[in-house]
DNA sequence: TTTAAAGTGGACCTTTTTATCCACTTTGTT
DNA sequence: AACAAAGTGGATAAAAAGGTCCACTTTAAA
């Protein structure tokens, strides 16, 4: 359901978060258990959407780009592998254009569901530290 | 998120509820608007999980196995590609064996509360005629 | 100012999912 | 009994997701 792409950024992220400091690709891989070329190509998704920052250079690494309180689940999700949303009817139909039928509303609201629990976790939730919880 | 085929199983089987009759495979690829060939194969997928019957021979076709509002979407879901839980750690850390990470304990209650939505939909709900609903 | 650590981007391969095709079996009808 | 309508199963092909590799750029520190 969730991609193992979304699973190794949450990974990799909650480990930033957990961590506190800047980590390198291949420490935060090693630590993540992410396959460290793949885990390059989820990192640069996670800086292109601002999730992360990266730094260059000798001594560089990757930093949540916000306080781990202030990025929600559902942000790291979506930057790698966006939750879709059912907007038109799958079919074209043009009497469903404006409401969708049943099973497509019902389908739609399931999406909106989980986009609104990931919505409310931050990562800082995320890590196994109860005092970095913002309840 | 949800599966092209899980979409293709849903549509079919709403189909088979809003029409109450049997469909061959031709007539309900048309009706749904799924490509005929993969049609029969996610077919024999609801068919081997009980929740459609198929007669063969002349005059044969696809019936759902039970009435439209026993069935629940869950169960179509289901049959063709069934939603994920996470009951083991994803890394294998005997240290998350009894309890999940935060993270993973998280993923897992949203699938948790996607099956409790749709398992709580049936196939009757789906359809376009208000009057087969069972609230 | 050189150097080496570290991230970036693009090409490529592999596996899974989606889709197609065809030969075969079943079965109601005549 | 023969026929034809209809579902089944297996081999195959195309597309997408997951994963690897490598040459390139950036940058802090010696």
């Amino acid at each position: 359901m969730f991609s193992q792409t979304a699973e190794y950024a949450l990974r990799a992220t909650v480990m930033l978060a957990e961590e506190g400091r800047a980590l390198s690709a291949a420490e935060l891989a090693r630590l993540s258990e992410v396959p460290p070329p793949y885990l390059f190509k989820v990192m640069g998704q996670l800086v292109r959407a601002g999730v992360v920052t990266a730094q260059r250079g000798k001594n560089g690494g990757y930093r949540l780009g916000r306080a781990a309180g202030d990025i929600t689940v559902l942000e790291v999700v979506n930057a790698v592998d966006p939750l879709p949303r059912i907007r038109h009817c799958p079919l074209g139909k043009p009497e469903h254009e404006r409401a969708l039928c049943p099973l497509h509303r019902q389908l739609d609201e399931t999406y909106a569901q989980i986009e609104a629990t990931l919505g409310s976790r931050s990562l800082a939730e995320m890590t196994d530290i109860p005092a970095n919880r913002t309840p």
